[in-house]
DNA sequence: AATGAATGAGCGTTCATTCAT
DNA sequence: TATGAATGAACGCTCATTCAT
């Protein structure tokens, strides 16, 4: 086998490292050299496996994201009701609740030294939420896109509000009113459309 | 006799236009002499107003937040039922996306590029989270601070995720999506109640 | 009278406040806004006082090194014996420390603002510089420029080496010293030259 | 490979050159970028070399300083007596005066530059202070710490004199003088221990 | 493949001085 | 006489990227 394979096996090794960097200073105020120091090998080499620093933090997101959504599911099956799978839901966050507003963090910091007409257009990006919107609808047997998007925008709104300091925002109190409120509209919905019957 | 100019009056007037040159850029891209150009005049002037990039800022904040609040309340007034108000907002957000958006991505660019420890302590970031908040329990007539801290997330997170690139979201959609389902659990709850009785 | 004499009464009051502000933060470091708020003037009043910041800076040290010389010769008046009137001098500066080390620091700091090549040139330096050496003269009743010119040296030594940090320096410590060595010098010049004749 | 560079051996390099460039203008008044075209590089590289213009200056002290005490010691070895040695250091310091007064300008305006609560506290003058007074110590053969202050004290005081445009200061003379002031205490001080037995 | 020296435009900020009022 | 708004070049320092070795 050619050298190829150890050079993409040592870009992944690289890649794993670089979360904590990035989330220790935010993709914006860390620099090339610090990333090449808290991963032991010259800004020349860093080069050698990413291009630049935009293409190393896409390559990131790419990762990170499909990691998360596995590890997620993972952990969090087993719950039979909506209301269930929300409270499971608002416990994974709050129990993790550093790493995800560092993500959060991070994806955003990163879409601020874009610009902002590139975003959409972005490949890694729509790959990414689309993956997010799916393991949504998976997990809580939804079809409805729209609600899909309810949920995500939420769960966004949640870790935006508390990066912007509103102390008041519980994780699993919040997500357990997200349980309540659906489980009441779906209910609602589904006597309707029987009634219409 | 000094110079014929106000100084206050002439701060809120620099102030008044500095809100469009960093919404082109973003807080941390766009530089003091740059913003300097846009007012037209010099950055020692801009300087003897505001005493740095970060104060600037925050003055600005402080003056949009207001404003915001005041026009949102002006324009959104005399709808009668939670869906109406979720309607109404759902469409002032969708008329005023670029600004809100703009807005949103302005303020978490901000909270980025300050020490993430003092983001909570800001008095400037206490105030406009406290305003907006109790424009919301106004507007919506609501009580309940969970309640309210579910809509300002809901919301916040569309921004966010419109910000992000999610191309699938709609303001209105997800709005009017918000009053339905707040209002069979409104509904839900208020029956319980009588059943108890 | 015309109100050029309240305008010379005016420059004296404002370059007596002086002191002190240069003091505080040196003469390269204290910008002249600051020396016109701690004035209470506008920067306008005191261009129109002082032409520059290093006239006032030169006003102040003729006006300084006048009083300086005149408190100096009326506190330490009364002594007899020269190695009295070095322990009397050292016991002065050590009183006084913190206004001569400031003093020294001031000095030189101007100096070091001035293209070297001037300073030797300037007649406020020049004059002063005589000032001191004709009070010392004066004051230990020495007529050899050259040995007031040691003492002179001496002292300004003392001076700088606490300024940079020196902790064993002590005024009355060295002062008697130096009076000690003199005497001992004088008595056997004038007993050699009683033995010469 | 890197470039072929030995890092420390151009960094003493540059170090060599930054003497008279600093000396030109002083610490204070010189630019990091005059500095980068004196030495014909960057301010990146210069940067490179050296974390920060302080960092920069207190290596020169440091090199300088040895260099100083040990081609002072070779060229003023071979003295016999007191006075030979103080008539000797008289004439290295008037050929070497430029030098000497710059060297003094420097170190002075560096501390001027600095928090005065920092300066005794900085570990590069102390040393740098330690290994002067040491040197006088082996020179002069002296023991008394409090004499080698005193001729400390007076060496900076010529300097300073010197620098501050007093014309008068001759420095083979005042080094004679010196010398032979000494002596006489000297002399004095040991036929008085001889007469105590 | 791997290194790290080198670049230089650009950052936020400062300040002695000027001048219209 | 007195004001303080206005200037703009220059400060120390940064950093993504390049490239000779």
């Amino acid at each position: 086998m050619p050298k190829i394979v150890d050079h993409e096996q040592y870009r992944k090794e690289l890649l794993s490292k670089c979360f904590d960097l990035f989330a220790q200073k935010g993709y914006g105020s860390i620099t090339m050299r610090q990333i090449s120091q808290g991963l032991g090998v010259s800004t020349g080499t860093l080069y050698h496996y990413f291009p630049s620093k935009q293409a190393l933090f896409e390559q990131l997101v790419e990762e990170t994201c499909q990691q998360d959504v596995v590890m997620a599911l993972a952990e969090l099956e087993g719950t039979e009701t909506l209301k269930e799978s929300m409270i499971a839901l608002g416990r994974y966050l709050a129990k993790n609740e550093d790493y995800f507003i560092k993500w959060t963090y991070l994806w955003i910091d990163f879409c601020q030294h874009q610009d902002s007409k590139e975003i959409p257009g972005n490949n890694i990006f729509k790959n990414s939420n689309q993956r997010y919107r799916q393991a949504v609808c998976d997990f809580f047997e939804i079809q409805d896109p729209m609600l899909a998007s309810f949920i995500l925008s939420f769960i966004d709104g949640l870790l935006v509000r508390k990066l912007q300091g509103d102390e008041m925002i519980d994780f699993t109190e919040q997500c357990t009113l997200l349980g309540e409120i659906l489980t009441a509209y779906l209910q609602q919905y589904e006597s309707s459309k029987v009634a219409n019957y």
